[in-house]
DNA sequence: CACTAAACGAGACGGTACGTCGAGTCTTGGA
DNA sequence: TCCAAGACTCGACGTACCGTCTCGTTTAGTG
């Protein structure tokens, strides 16, 4: 995901064949292994490169799998635009649920896991996916505090934990499904817990 | 008089004390690496046990860490006995926020990160960690619905996972603290969502 | 192999069953497995005895193949009464080609293999199939010596080994078979050495 | 022009260093166990090497130390260009008894032990060791008949296992020593049974 | 008939080595 | 300068036996 910005480097440029094979393979192993199974080794297998290639392009296993998963998914979600608040959210946390439900959720399951070891790669993942929904809804959540939807003194960041929370609570500990019914009914619910009494 | 089933064990009974070396090993070895990163030839070196020792009796890295983490750190927390369920939920949430913040946090994370990759520890984790608090708190839930504290049709299932989601939430993407702040005020806010308008 | 001769011991005494159930079960798995690749493990598993019973009445492996093969095989091939000594010994050799081309032959390379790591092992078979076989036919040679049969001033235990080294250099090396041919010529001019010219 | 095989590989090559580090450690170590003993770990651990290299080149351990063996132990002893068979033959059989009477005789013995259990290690010892030698003292038998010095009608092949037979038979039996007596007497003796009367 | 004492089966124990896999690095020739 | 190929050291995997140990049980002789 790096490099060289601008200038006109020399030597044999960079091959963009290779960085499509190695993506292309990444995301195609990584249905049918883990993350933590997933191995450099393989990528390199089956997209037909050599590992340095990889290593130098990428610090991690993890970096390549972000790529390869803002390649292949971008997990859009996003808020409608709607004259309330609540409205907004509320359809944007149905579709969460509903597209975490599935391959991606899963994916992206790994990549949370696989931070609990490895720092970089939760920065990696909060810094790409992470930071800029929350600073979204945040401004969402302020314009609901102005407008009189949500309960003056909210604190926007503790709003999102306890609507988002639930979500992410369930995809990685599993006790639950992300079904339809909980689609529906978190937002209800949980909404209840940021409108002025 | 019932006859203790299996008591007669023939052969060199177990060594109560490899079992202990050995969790004690594992608990220490945690302190300084991932559970990604601990693996079974280590603990059996620190601890001084053969590795077949081990096999014997868990069958996977995980299981030897959730009984350690069992012997090592009972994660109590108990609900306390309360008139008021929200009380009692109130009080313990808080409890479990501190409790989480520090080194069991660290340990309980990982071994849902494990999990993710691996069906059998995240099973393990439910069946030690989660389906016995969850049955617990329901009850409590439950009587708080009968005796008016909490809105009538609310699901406890729900319920709980609106309380306790946003604290799983913080403790596996970390994007903010598990501080006292947020002990305070989570149960404060969640708790709206539960009660009667 | 031991025991005690003469005192009456006292406590249990040893028990015959277990004693042939374990040189059976060696004698069976030595038919499937090489010696190098048998395991006091597997006897004791296959002749439904503990380990302990093994090693209490066998200092090794090879101490209870060896008496396994005794207990199964005498490999017999005796000098005949003749009035010639070469008739005598020709007539042995054959025989032996004929014994060690089989399943005795491949048992016997393997202890000899054995002895090879393991000098215990080495005197042990020499004790129970070289020295006393050697001496036997060291006394007939002496005799051929003393009737004319062969040259004066003939050392029998030169001769023996030329007479017999052919035979265990085939059975270790397996570069040509221990076949009737080779029971029938080797005698025939091996002899020509020790004859008077 | 034939194409010089596999001349331009590709990749990294292979480290010489690391072959002979192999080698050199695999003969270092024979020196103070037995081939059974010698294991391929200890081989890595002495050489500095991983194990997975010594895989990558060698399919066995005794694969391993054949290599090792010709490396270190040519074991020269070659016939002497003579005018007369018997006198060849009877120079290269005292030095072969000479050379076999000290280390490498151990470890040839050591070979031939393992490859009572292991058939692919003994027709390796019979490709380095055996075959090449017997074709070479053949041709000189067969001279020998050709001249008179040996008996019309005699098997080579039978032969050279009069000969050479009680060499094998001592260095593996190990009932008598391989001395120089040994040296002088085998050939005088056994070669009387090659003679026309 | 109780008592002693050795042998017995079962099986757990600390070890060592197995052959394999992937990690991350290094070293070639060719593009 | 990049790339593929592939060799390098290292460390862990889960398994098999080693030889030793500790049990409860069995089987004789002795008192």
């Amino acid at each position: 995901m790096p490099q060289d910005p601008g200038s006109t480097r020399i030597g044999r440029p960079r091959s963009e064949e290779s960085r499509a094979a190695i993506l292309d393979a990444t995301w195609r192993l990584l249905k049918t292994t883990t993350l933590r199974d997933l191995s450099i080794e393989a990528i390199a297998r089956e997209s037909g490169v050599g590992k340095t290639t990889i290593y130098r392009w990428w610090p991690s296993k993890v970096a390549v799998v972000i790529d390869a998963f803002l390649a292949n998914a971008l997990l859009a979600t996003p808020y409608p635009e709607r004259s309330s608040s609540i409205e907004a959210i509320t359809q944007q946390m149905a579709s969460l649920v509903q597209a975490l439900s599935g391959e991606y959720g899963h994916i992206l399951a790994q990549i949370i896991a696989e931070g609990q070891a490895n720092p970089d790669a939760l920065d990696s993942y909060r810094n790409h996916f992470v930071n800029h929904r929350r600073a979204e809804v945040k401004a969402i959540i302020q314009r609901g505090i102005e407008n009189g939807e949500f309960t003056p003194g909210l604190d926007p960041d503790l709003a999102i934990d306890i609507l988002y929370g639930p979500i992410y609570y369930r995809l990685l500990v599993g006790h639950l499904p992300l079904d339809q019914q909980f689609a529906k009914e978190l937002p209800e619910w949980a909404m209840k817990a940021l409108k002025p009494t």
